[in-house]
DNA sequence: AAAAAAC
């Protein structure tokens, strides 16, 4: 088990966004100006967080100047973590805030300071968001929960159920924002695993009138898994608030009840799939004249074309017709400039946005090998010999693969040779898959091979290794790589801050220009293992990024 | 000719 790192992240600086503004069809992301007036920066960060999807994952936490605490909290868990227990903070140091007083003074941007304070403090190069914020609506990041005016109800959940202790960096800088009359709608990018969908869910429990017994909040998300998830993060979190909630996903396939059609949903909260939901509103079963909130959850790939765009615009349009005020959310970890520029003309003119460089996106926790194999007989006795050997004690790990034939030969391969693997993909059935996705999670299962289906969002701790057994490939462009797919499954591993190595499969000469590729785009450099056939090589590799 | 979603 790799340890347990712990992150924290926080923020804790807090920075009030002034306001910049900003019409943002022009300014892509460049933040204006931002000022921050740093108040005080003074904790060192501890984050405790949430349970993302994804995020970066800060690391570290330290505590040891906590301030304040509160009583009610329980256990400590650091940045988004929700189910581990396993934790131990590093110390980081509580650095000197002088330190952290001087780079302070040098930022422009708001967030970015956040993150140098947070630089010193633990993570080493953290990531910087940058904030642009519309109008002169004045925003001060969270450094507690308390901050937010959250009912009392939802922070026991939060303290609680989450066993969070403070806000994430994201969730320091975008909870005010999110929550912050008026409600303007908001384009967020962060990390891997730092606790985006803490920030989301919060904003969906605590905009939701308790007395209104109708759809309030909606989110939507690219797959079955995902919603399944998120709705869970939800119900445990808004535990004693009494919300209610619902999944909007194709219904058991269930050879009983194809014929029994599903009822109308009353639920406050709803959380689906894009066809689900469109067909649920067609159908006047899903009322949206309350919704005062919508989400989408991996907002990149639900707003491209090559993505859920159609479903995305229609569903937001129907709303929006009867309901302009309602407030929209995007989170996700990656915005290609293309999408982004898209994104940011469907919103409300006055929305504001968080968003991180590429060349900061890839997590410093997790370290990134490439791995040459001759040829595909290779590829599985790499598999078989250094990651199933050797891999078995190291946590759970996720094989990617670019098809689903490409999975089911794989898992017949490794299964004639005797190994227990799990395969999931989306031409099993919903059952199966619910099945093998709770094994996996529930630890019954170690090594887990898959599509891109759980490339994004899927959040399970335990997972410290990711194979790249076919390399992520644009399928129009297969000589491209695909950049925002290779950082989401990457994002699989070192969840929170959490250690956690990644092997990529180079068989020929495309896939090495490919990794070229994308250590150019993400500016990382990412390692090679000398030789396939070396079992020092590879517990070299591992040792080097913590699992060892 | 893919991944997923779903009619």
């Amino acid at each position: 088990m790799a340890d347990a790192t712990e992150p924290t992240a926080s923020a804790d600086t807090e920075s009030k966004t002034p306001a910049s503004v900003v019409e943002s069809t022009e300014l892509e992301n460049k933040p204006q100006t931002a000022e921050i007036t740093s108040t005080s920066m003074v904790d060192a960060a501890e984050p405790t967080a949430s349970v993302e999807t994804e995020s970066k994952p800060p690391a570290s936490a330290a505590e040891s100047t906590e301030p304040e605490n509160k009583s009610q909290t329980v256990e400590i868990k650091r940045w988004a973590d929700v189910v581990d227990d396993e934790e131990q903070p590093s110390g980081t140091a509580s650095s000197s805030e002088d330190k952290i007083a001087e780079e302070l003074k040098v930022d422009k941007l708001t967030i970015d300071d956040a993150q140098k304070i947070n630089k010193f403090l633990d993570d080493p190069e953290d990531s910087r968001i940058q904030a642009v914020t519309s109008g002169d609506t004045p925003y001060t990041s969270a450094s507690t929960f308390e901050d937010l005016n959250l009912s009392p109800e939802l922070l026991k959940g939060l303290y609680v159920e989450m066993k969070f202790q403070k806000p994430s960096k994201i969730q320091a800088i975008s909870l005010p924002m999110i929550l912050t009359p008026p409600y303007k709608d908001l384009i967020a990018q962060a990390h891997n695993g730092s606790g985006k969908t803490t920030c989301f869910v919060l904003g969906m429990l605590s905009r939701v009138d308790p007395n209104v017994k109708r759809p309030q909040a909606l989110c939507i998300c690219p797959t079955r898994e995902l919603s399944i998830q998120n709705l869970e993060v939800l119900q445990k979190m808004g535990k004693y608030t009494g919300i209610s909630s619902e999944c909007a996903v194709p219904m058991e396939s269930g050879n009983s009840d194809r014929s029994r059609s599903r009822p109308p949903i009353f639920a406050q909260v709803v959380i689906g799939t894009p066809g689900t939901i469109k067909r649920l509103m067609s159908q006047k079963k899903l009322s949206v004249i309350d919704m005062k909130v919508l989400v989408f959850d991996e907002a990149d790939h639900m707003l491209a074309k090559d993505g859920f765009q159609d479903d995305s615009l229609r569903i937001m349009k129907d709303i929006e017709r009867l309901n302009a005020r309602c407030q929209i959310l995007l989170f996700s970890a990656t915005f290609d400039e293309t999408v982004k520029n898209f994104v940011s003309r469907i919103v409300k003119k006055d929305h504001n946005q968080l968003f991180v460089k590429k060349e900061e996106l890839s997590l410093d926790s997790v370290k990134q090998y490439k791995v040459y194999c001759p040829d595909e007989m290779v590829k599985i006795l790499v598999i078989k010999d250094r990651i199933l050997e050797l891999g078995e004690n190291l946590g759970q790990t996720i094989i990617f693969v670019n098809t689903k034939r490409s999975a089911g030969m794989l898992h017949k391969a490794l299964v004639d040779l005797g190994y227990e693997v799990t395969t999931i993909h989306g031409a099993l059935t919903h059952e199966d898959r619910d099945k093998i996705v709770k094994e996996f999670k529930d630890g019954l299962t170690q090594v887990l091979i898959s599509t891109d289906l759980l490339a994004r969002g899927f959040d399970q701790q335990q997972v410290n290794l990711v194979i790249n057994y076919d390399l992520p490939v644009k399928y129009e462009t297969p000589s491209e790589p695909h950049y925002e797919v290779y950082l989401h499954r990457i994002g699989r591993a070192g969840r929170f801050g959490r250690k956690g190595a990644v092997f990529n499969f180079v068989m020929s000469e495309r896939d090495a220009m490919i990794m070229e590729k994308i250590d150019k785009y993400f500016g990382t450099q990412v390692k090679a293992v000398p030789s396939w056939n070396s079992e020092e090589d590879f517990k070299i590799a591992l040792k080097e990024a913590g699992l060892l």
